[in-house]
DNA sequence: TATTGTTATACTCTATAACTATA
DNA sequence: TATAGTTATAGAGTATAACAATA
């Protein structure tokens, strides 16, 4: 995809490589202890804030087995802990441990890094990007 | 990060969204029978063409050993082939077979169709996005 | 000696279905 | 009946180390 017929598939084809250059940092999330998923998880994890394991399931886009076992090995590095939920008895809320806030302060510094081919571009550049996406959001939001 | 303060950090998280809209597009692989890195695998390999398993890997950002599993699943399914490597006895290259060609072809354009939020984009937008991204690649590869 | 691909191992992530305790 | 979370299961991806064949 070198051409422009179609700009929306040709800009998605060079957005590609924002993604290899992505998956690569992930690999760093490694360095900390922590596999992909939880990595993801204390990202979305605010401190102070108890979600609910449904909640996690939603915004890590998996089915809620699979919290299951993704808290459980967070809670067994002692970076997260389950509480009851009120108002609700079935559900179960997670919130971080101070440790875990301190390794989400770390995971933030990773995953907000600029990728390179990001990272090259003049001020001016990064920010009409992040505006041509901002209307694409707006877009779709309606 | 909804502040404008480091215009990169600010693009990158809202790249993050497309990241969330491009996860759910692969897991429409799944209904061609195609688990994620089997989709890509096919997709990266060019019909006519022979790739050694170790470039492969390269590609897919992966141990050697991982595209053992993942190729042996793509051949066990009809859609590839290991084939002896001229020049080097010990390398193994691995090419579509006809059945791979028509599956690759779909699976082409699966993950070529953009999402949503880029999708929503004016003509002009989607050229403009190109052409920034371009400018990064450009500055990354010298 | 070094490299390619494989095997073995152990762990993580994934989807599905069945189960429990609540609602 | 329906929902939240768990368990069980089976398949897939991952990294590491050890191995055979070849370079």
């Amino acid at each position: 995809m070198s051409e422009e017929a179609d700009p929306h598939r040709w800009a998605w084809s060079l957005i590609g490589r924002l993604f290899r250059e992505f998956k690569a940092s992930i690999a760093d999330l490694g360095k900390l202890g922590l596999a992909p998923m939880q990595g993801h998880a204390i990202a979305l994890l605010e401190p102070g804030a108890a979600v609910p394991m449904s909640r996690l399931a939603e915004q890590l886009q998996c089915d809620n087995s699979n919290v299951t076992g993704i808290v459980d090995r967070l809670e067994a590095a002692g970076l997260v802990k389950r509480q009851p939920f009120e108002g609700d008895r079935r559900v179960k809320a997670v919130a971080l441990t101070p440790l875990g806030e301190q390794v989400r302060a770390k995971v933030l510094e990773r995953l907000s890094q600029p990728p390179p081919t990001l990272a090259a571009l003049s001020e001016n550049d990064a920010r009409a990007l992040g505006e041509i996406l901002l209307r694409g959001f707006a877009a779709t939001e309606r």
